[in-house]
RNA sequence: GCAGACGUCGCUUAGCCUGGUAGAGCGCCGGAUUUGAAAUCCGGUGUCCUUGUGACUCGGGAGUUCAAAUCUCUCCGUCUGCGCCA
């Protein structure tokens, strides 16, 4: 959510950002109305409630001085005043929420180098990392990997849950848990906290960090209790500081969190996505940083850094992208992916996002560090370092061998007993 | 799940019974004093707006009232005890 003295006193610069991201101006116009009509709504109001405050305080001194009868004409003089700031303030409650709901949907300001296109055709190359391996055979996909060597049993998923569930066993089950180990050992590193979040989240906290629009097609709801399961684990570490006022002395915050995904994927279907590419629940090493305004930038660039790192280190080929207007969603300012090569489908496809959402989930959530002039509100990102199903797809493609078996990336031997390939389960 | 206690400014707390301007201490910021520091003293330190002798704010919401931190209802959370439990 912009702060609204974007919208008071530059609205020149949500204008431009609309025009960069093909939008009309409708909401942006109606906003501001809502907004003058809700201040002067509201010091209409005010100026009742200052009468009303006058006379109560003229009603307590004739009621100490004993005279009941000027405390009597008073009050008939205020009798109906109370219904009148009622009314006045039904109003001005129902400017304040429509203008926030409008707010709330009109996305971040987007960083000048962002480029501009209509969909994720026009992202654009960033830089390459490592080389194509030269397979010597016709690679198979991860699906037909994951199949022939039993690592994951999407059939009996399917039978106990739904589709795009599965169970995850053997060797491959090992290697997804080294690589949780390894990513969040590999941050704990660079002086990112390890962080266990909660995978549910109430409403108004989830309210603080996503697009509305994912209420419907991302969350799993919980119905009894008003919950929802969380889509990564972002959401709660970003949300943990709400309503917070934070010393400077503690900013930036590193985190990084560990955490299983839930994920609805209305409308994903098609053969393409067989397999555990796109899935129900996955587990996510997560980068976040919250930090003070004027170097969120920077921090931006290190999150980057990191993931490329980590990626480099796992010996595997990726590229990273800049992520253009209209494919980049409400929240963030700017966006690069990391695209890993997959030779089973012949093209590259995305493994992590990484994300400045500058004040935009920090208006929402309230959190803001103390200065001495007041209070300012603190800048949010995020970063994918390992989602695990995407990382094993990424290792399974690039890392197989002509009769099947999968390559285990060196830097992850030492949690796998120093084994060196991914065995068919027995 | 049951019973009780509690939730007040960044932190600690007073005020609640008996409705009438939310007070104190700590921390922080600024100033005075000092060679410098400590100590001391003075002022400031929640949100909003049309900056006023302004409005709002005491976990959230609703109600009673001229007037609610205070009374009533309800929801949420915390703590203690009991029960259950990996």
């Amino acid at each position: 959510m912009l702060d609204i003295s974007m919208f008071r006193e530059h609205s020149d610069v949500i204008r431009a950002d609309h025009d960069r991201r093909g939008l009309t101006h409708e909401s942006i116009d109606e906003v501001i109305r809502l907004d003058e009509e809700w201040r002067s709504t509201r010091y209409n109001a005010d100026q009742l409630r200052k009468a009303r405050n006058e006379a109560a305080r003229s009603i307590a001194e004739a009621k100490k001085s004993g005279d009941s009868s000027a405390a009597d004409a008073i009050l008939a003089e205020v009798a109906d005043i109370g219904a009148q700031i009622d009314k006045l303030a039904e109003h001005s409650d129902e400017c304040l929420e429509q203008r926030d709901a409008l707010r709330m949907r009109i996305p971040n300001i987007l960083h000048a180098e962002v480029p501009i296109g209509e969909d994720d055709q026009k992202n654009t190359l960033h830089s390459m990392h490592g080389e194509k391996v030269e397979l010597g055979f016709e690679p198979r996909n991860h699906n037909d990997l994951i199949e022939m060597n039993g690592w994951v049993d999407q059939a009996r998923g399917a039978k106990v849950a739904g589709s795009r569930f599965y169970f995850m066993q053997g060797d491959l089950a090992r290697l997804e848990m080294a690589l949780q180990q390894y990513g969040a050992d590999f941050l704990r590193g660079r002086g990112y906290t390890l962080v266990q979040p909660p995978l549910m989240m109430n409403r108004d906290a989830y309210e603080g960090v996503t697009d509305l629009a994912d209420f419907e097609t991302v969350m799993y709801g919980i119905e009894p209790d008003n919950y929802y399961l969380i889509a990564t684990s972002e959401h709660p570490l970003t949300a943990m500081r709400m309503d917070e006022i934070i010393e400077p002395s503690e900013l930036p915050i590193r985190l990084v969190g560990v955490s299983v995904c839930f994920r609805r994927e209305v409308g994903a279907h098609g053969l393409s996505d067989r397999g555990i590419w796109r899935v129900h629940q996955f587990t996510k090493v997560e980068q976040i940083v919250i930090c003070h305004p004027d170097d969120s930038w920077g921090h931006h660039e290190e999150l980057l850094g990191n993931a490329v790192d980590l990626w480099d280190s796992l010996g595997l080929h990726y590229r990273v992208v800049n992520i253009c207007t209209g494919d980049m969603g409400t929240v963030a300012a700017r966006k690069y992916d990391l695209e890993a090569w997959l030779p089973g489908v012949g093209d590259y496809k995305e493994v992590v996002s990484c994300s400045n959402c500058t004040d935009y989930q920090a208006n929402r959530l309230r959190m803001r560090y103390r200065t001495t002039e007041g209070n300012e509100t603190v800048h949010t990102l995020n970063s994918t370092a390992i989602a695990t199903s995407r990382a094993l797809v990424a290792i399974l493609e690039q890392n197989q061998m002509k009769d099947g078996r999968v390559g285990v990336p060196e830097a992850l031997r030492p949690y796998m007993d120093g084994q060196e390939t991914l065995e068919p389960l027995h």
